[in-house]
DNA sequence: GTCGATCATGGCCGCAGCCTATGCGATCCG
DNA sequence: CGGATCGCATAGGCTGCGGCCATGATCGAC
């Protein structure tokens, strides 16, 4: 029964039964065979077909959201036992948005101090990403605004507040100030985080309240690409602290704390709620709340 | 795997093998194999044995944890999609404190009014066997104090406050009084309910607060043995008014409100707390929502 | 020591589940 | 318009899991 869920989830992701067969380790036929027996056991059609696969139908969204919960649990439940018999072992799939990545050492380090065994995978994505893959059991936990916009019902631990610096080159005008205000920011020439990001829709609200619109010359969901450009003296950007502190240890990137308002957004771990947490899980959260303490 | 749990929960409930196995319609050899599969594969011993049943280990008590989970979300799937088919079928199981079974049918009326092809069964059990049962799947979903004792992770609903009043005999000299304090209750008589009902503890609360103790001659834990002994003039009771109104409809019972002071407690739905819910009980849950308002 | 209760073990069998091979409809392309 | 390709379903055969029965092993009671 359960293998069968974890068939139809990964028929659900790659939508295409041969793909799906591949992704769990067994043939086509198999596959399509335990979706119709799956089918016929809760008496519902859960795919629409017509010679491809065609999406799920209502009912098989239903079943597609409470079987990720019966297979996360199974998983859980096994790995409790792991846990028991050899310690904490495996690898802790971890979405961070771009500008936590700077932190996310923080959490991590203590954590696999005191987990040596454990593996841990850092995933770059968006907010939205983050809680989407959590849902779908691609991510163990994410790091992420907690504060700007709506997160679901998920496990929330703030680890730190964010807040935000002009980033230029070292040479710039604006290099040597104390501080800048948000109208000062709008009046440079800018490169952003894209849209997708949520930081950048934060930049964007902050820069709108002071009265003008963001339009960035140059866009990119890579922090690097934005300091790069940032580098060669003909952009400005706008990173939060840790990013700034980070790019400015070489010598051609200098920052500048933004007032007037000093805003900060709180970020923070997310994590599936839902008790008792895996191992796993439950460690991670137990190191978040020893760091936000 | 889930029916190796089932059975493993099955046989935790029973606590030994033979039972068990007939309570899941099994041979014993089957259960006893089942038991060692799920050791094998979870890599951990669950069950003390040693010629019989000697309890689980402390990692079987967490398997067991995590299988009740598990099965429960198996079954709330099949049920949901049942549901969808051929509506919402099947027995509710509910249990209800005694004090709270006069104005039960103030929810399953219109519950099964509006769900007509539902069943209910409704057990008369303490508040901390609702629990029990609660977490153990017995029941699907209680009736009992909020307010007073601590209810673990569970959801709850309000229904309804519950006031006190003495219940005496008709023709009792405090019959005819508009009210009576606490005191004057300490000094009557009194037949009560046992004290693993929360009720009792409750009352005596009440009682000690009223500077007196509980030394009631006549306890049960049936609100009826009460009743009757209530009836025969030479005990008095203290019971909540749905119950007085009840048993007062008769002419051999009469009741007086109890002021000085006059407290009542919460009463309410409790369920298990996991989204999301199985259809039977996301409908109760709405019942009472909607009773609530 | 004997007996009964309780759980484990071994042998046997049926069916579930997986595979390979193939069929069939839809789509694409020359 | 005909052939090639893709995508899923179906058929048939094999393997092993999971069920039953019969029996063995162990322990406590008497």
């Amino acid at each position: 029964m359960i293998d069968k869920l974890e068939m139809f989830i990964a028929l659900a992701k790659e939508r295409h039964f041969g793909r799906a067969a591949e992704a769990v380790g067994v043939t086509q036929p198999t596959l399509s065979s335990a979706i119709r027996q799956l089918e016929d056991t809760l008496g519902v059609q859960l795919v629409f077909r017509g010679s491809r696969f065609q999406g799920l139908t209502p009912e098989g969204e239903r079943v597609l959201d409470r079987a990720q919960r019966l297979v996360a649990d199974a998983r859980a439940l096994r790995e409790e036992m792991r846990a028991v018999r050899h310690g904490l072992v495996g690898t802790l799939r971890l979405g961070v948005i771009p500008t936590a990545l700077p932190r996310v050492a923080e959490l991590t380090v203590p954590f696999l101090a005191r987990n040596p065994d454990v593996r841990v995978t850092i995933l770059s994505r968006t907010s939205s990403a983050i809680l989407a893959g959590i849902g779908s059991l691609d991510l163990d936990a994410g790091i992420t605004y907690l504060d700007n916009e709506p997160l679901g019902r998920v496990t929330q631990v703030p680890l730190f507040r964010e807040s935000y610096r002009l980033l230029v080159a070292a040479g710039a005008p604006l290099a040597a100030r104390a501080s800048v205000s948000w109208a000062e920011v709008a009046a440079e020439p800018l490169c952003l985080l894209t849209g997708d990001m949520q930081n950048r829709r934060i930049v964007n609200e902050l820069l709108t309240a002071a009265g003008v619109v963001a339009a960035p010359q140059v866009e990119s969901n890579s922090t690097i690409a934005l300091a790069a450009h940032v580098a060669t003296g003909r952009w400005a950007s706008v990173v939060p602290e840790a990013l700034a502190a980070m790019f400015s240890r070489g010598a051609d990137l200098a920052s500048v704390p933004i007032s007037a308002p000093a805003v900060s957004h709180s970020v923070g771990l997310v994590a599936p709620l839902r008790e008792p947490y895996p191992p796993m899980l439950a460690a991670l959260l137990d190191e978040a709340q020893r760091l936000a303490s």
